[in-house]
DNA sequence: TTAATTTGTAATAAATCTGTAACAAATTAA
DNA sequence: TTAATTTGTTACAGATTTATTACAAATTAA
């Protein structure tokens, strides 16, 4: 585990507890013991999860939440409430404000722990492992090996990053602009008809033997991973 | 919201309470009451998130749960697990084993409609928005992809963005100027008449075996979708 | 260094899409 | 009813888009 957490909580010793445990499985903690601080620290911190307490001095984790939500520079972030109130009204309420999750304290820091693997698990797989996935086809990114149905194929480094940015989000399509932004380095041309050549040589590595075509062409728009 | 939705549950009066309410906000549901049945039907439905009982009369959620886990095509679907059982052990043990999130029985159906939304928001952002739907015809903007009654159809980009202009306003009639400005790149000056072709080819493509006609012909002034 | 691999481009082939014209069919007006 | 208007349908040539190949330059490894 090597995710970066970030926690606004008021009750030093919940903080503490927390804080000590998740270190203890891998994750970078950092922290705040109120809202404004927690908002601005956040945003030098990045991390790829907050647990966020309910009730702050200045500010309430529904604030704090929206403002998350309604400010693009984290507007993805995971995060887990930590509530002491327990009606369901409320339950919902943090639901639909884009909470991720929420737990109710008293709780065990195993309870905790399951939430955030699974909130991360879903959100942000790379957090957890460093492997995508689609259908039969793997990359990993940690030892930059590509497989598909558990056999390794050998793909150059353009189209190891090619198949890791139509693996972010298979399904969907990107024109070729996108994919020039994305997976060339800033600033250099390329012209566009490259990257046809390139998917040209994903698609000879990633098609063995009979298995189906991955990538498909969206005429005047781009390809997809299928 | 135009999700897919499967449920594996065993007692019927959950399952039509769940499925009536849960396409009366726009999902399509499919379910089944045992656990083998579930996993082959799965397959074949691709939901966007997975409704599941933990007491089964074959096989237990967790074993579902691990099995889709497992199984490389549906890695990564969202799953919220719905539990009688209200002990914290066994909470942990679904979390940990790959589940969302989950609730306890007895629940209200909007607390469940808020954590599918939640998870859904999370983790298919594509699937919340992005889809353009009128009665058995969809329109993924994301994957640039049409369906009729669930089955894919090919439309050229063209006839796709007509497509695209007409579920944007169901109903609405359009002139062919309008249709013109609104399809047809700036500045671009085809035939009015070359519209009707189009119009033609879009029928043709989305008219699949004996499916009503969609697109409605209102003389002297253009068309609409029905 | 040399050899091997990777990269971008240009040229050409192949596939698909597009607009128009021509005629048929349907509808409305006289 | 016939004539006029509007829409449906088809075929096709030209245009556009994508696939494929070959090759030279650049980069990396040995």
């Amino acid at each position: 585990m090597n995710g970066k957490i970030f926690i606004i909580e008021d009750e030093p010793s919940i903080i503490q507890l927390v804080q000590h445990n998740l270190e203890k499985e891998g994750f970078l903690v950092a922290s705040s013991t109120n809202g404004n601080d927690g908002l601005k620290d956040l945003k030098k911190f990045e991390p790829n999860l907050l647990l966020l307490d309910w009730m702050l001095p200045d500010l309430s984790g529904i604030d704090i939440c929206k403002n998350i939500r309604n400010n693009s520079s984290h507007k993805n972030l995971p995060i887990i409430m930590l509530t002491a109130k327990g009606e369901e009204e409320d339950k919902i309420k943090g639901l639909d404000s884009g909470v991720d999750d929420y737990l109710t304290k008293p709780f065990s820091f195993n309870e905790l722990l399951a939430r955030i693997k699974a909130v991360l698990r879903r959100y942000d797989p790379k957090v957890v492992s460093n492997s995508l996935e689609f259908e039969d086809l793997k990359l990993n990114r940690f030892e930059k090996r590509v497989f598909r149905k558990n056999i390794e194929i050998q793909v150059g480094p353009t189209e190891f990053r090619l198949l890791e940015f139509f693996l972010s989000n298979p399904k969907r399509v990107y024109s070729r602009d996108q994919i020039l932004e994305n997976v060339w380095p800033n600033n250099i041309n390329v012209e566009s008809r490259t990257i046809d050549v390139h998917i040209r040589r994903l698609r000879k590595s990633i098609n063995i033997d009979k298995t189906k075509e991955l990538i498909r062409t969206v005429r005047s728009s781009g390809y997809s991973l299928i």
